[in-house]
DNA sequence: AAATAGCGCAACCGCGCGATA
DNA sequence: ATATCGCGCGGTTGCGCTATT
């Protein structure tokens, strides 16, 4: 690479402008205008680089910039702009008179961004973050670090599998998707989701520092299963849940053992909302034999662990048509994919 | 009251591209 | 044809303010 020279010339001042500077450069260019950006620093008395001059004028010194807070409409220009553009904040920029890439950027990361996450909109795709899945697909996670996992839409289950509990964070992961069924004794009105684990990374370190110990003394007994960790939700009617922040939740191994159908609004609880007093969310934990791929619900060990949801997740329960029932929580379940993938990417 | 965390923003950095010597 | 320069772009860093613990 060529490193430019005004990068490498020592001395020059580097950071915040004072408003001497900004003067300087402001009479400058007003009574010379824009020119060779080299050669203003010396011409306009400043112990800067010229690339740092184009900027500080660019940004915020220039006469015609707007300022203060962006209008509702120039925030659903940049989401519309985005959507087609891309990055290319320069060419949204140019836009939206008196605003610029940068201001618009830093708008972007700071506030757009979250905003549409809050929305389920995912802002690198513009999609919304539910993904119908194809009924009796299976989907398969597999991250590079050993973590396996596995959703299943059959019967609307899903299951995480995790052969080296507790598991580290993994950097990429892929998304494969099979037909093969996973066979369920579980009524139409149970489902599982995997939130619980994949939400448990974004809070690892409160989240391993209380499954760990429990990981770690029951090791041998770990190694030779598999292990399943689900979020069920059992409702005998309609039911809404809503994830507002972060809950502790039991769980025993094989059997449900926590409900956290608390009706608490604060930030940091889950807060389910049933039409009756049927809706209900659990976790559960349970071993699988490898050898004859079969549940065993031994022992009661019970552990717990702080899940921080991502967003809002909305499921609707409709008795009269059980396949409409179903669609709503896989969509809602592979919503859950969707976040999973965000974080640990 | 002090320490810490989170956030927004200004500025910097590395890189690529086109123009020019 | 190659090296250098000037500029613009997008990603990243770090400062300073504010909220929270």
């Amino acid at each position: 690479m060529v490193r430019h020279s005004c990068c490498t010339k020592p001395k020059l001042k580097k950071g915040l402008w004072s408003p001497e500077e900004d003067e300087k450069l402001f009479n400058h260019i007003t009574r010379f205008g824009v020119g060779c950006w080299s050669s203003v620093p010396k011409l306009a008395g400043l112990q800067r680089c010229g690339k740092s001059c184009r900027l500080r004028w660019i940004n915020y010194l220039r006469p015609d910039l707007k300022r203060g807070v962006f209008s509702k409409e120039e925030e659903d220009l940049i989401v519309s702009l985005h959507q087609i553009l891309g990055n290319r904040w320069a060419q949204i920029a140019s836009q939206l008179p008196g605003r610029t890439d940068n201001e618009i950027k830093n708008f972007w990361n700071s506030c757009l961004k979250k905003k549409l996450m809050k929305q389920g909109i995912n802002p690198q795709t513009h999609e919304p973050l539910l993904t119908k899945l194809q009924p009796n697909n299976n989907i398969n996670i597999i991250c590079n670090n050993g973590f396996k996992t596995a959703a299943e839409t059959q019967n609307v289950l899903r299951a995480v599998k995790m052969e080296q509990p507790p598991f580290p964070l993994s950097n990429t992961a892929e998304l494969t998707t099979n037909t093969s069924s996973f066979s369920s004794s579980l009524s139409s009105h149970q489902f599982s989701l995997i939130q619980p684990v994949f939400t448990g990374l974004s809070s690892s370190q409160s989240y391993l520092s209380l499954l760990k110990p429990m990981m770690e003394s029951s090791q041998s007994q770990l190694q030779s299963q598999q292990y399943f960790l689900q979020q069920s939700c059992f409702t005998d009617n309609n039911f809404e849940s809503q994830n507002l922040g972060s809950d502790s939740v039991i769980f025993s191994e094989g059997k449900e053992c926590s409900s956290s159908s608390s009706n608490n609004t604060s930030n940091n609880n889950m807060m389910v909302n049933s039409n009756n007093n049927n809706g209900r969310f659990s976790w559960e934990s349970c071993s699988t034999d490898h050898h004859q791929q079969q549940n065993k619900f031994d022992q009661s060990e019970i552990f717990q662990f702080p899940v921080n949801f991502g967003g809002m997740i909305k499921m609707e329960a409709d008795q009269t048509s059980p396949w409409e029932e179903d669609q709503d929580l896989v969509t809602a379940a592979a919503g859950n994919l969707d976040y999973f993938l965000q974080h640990i990417s």
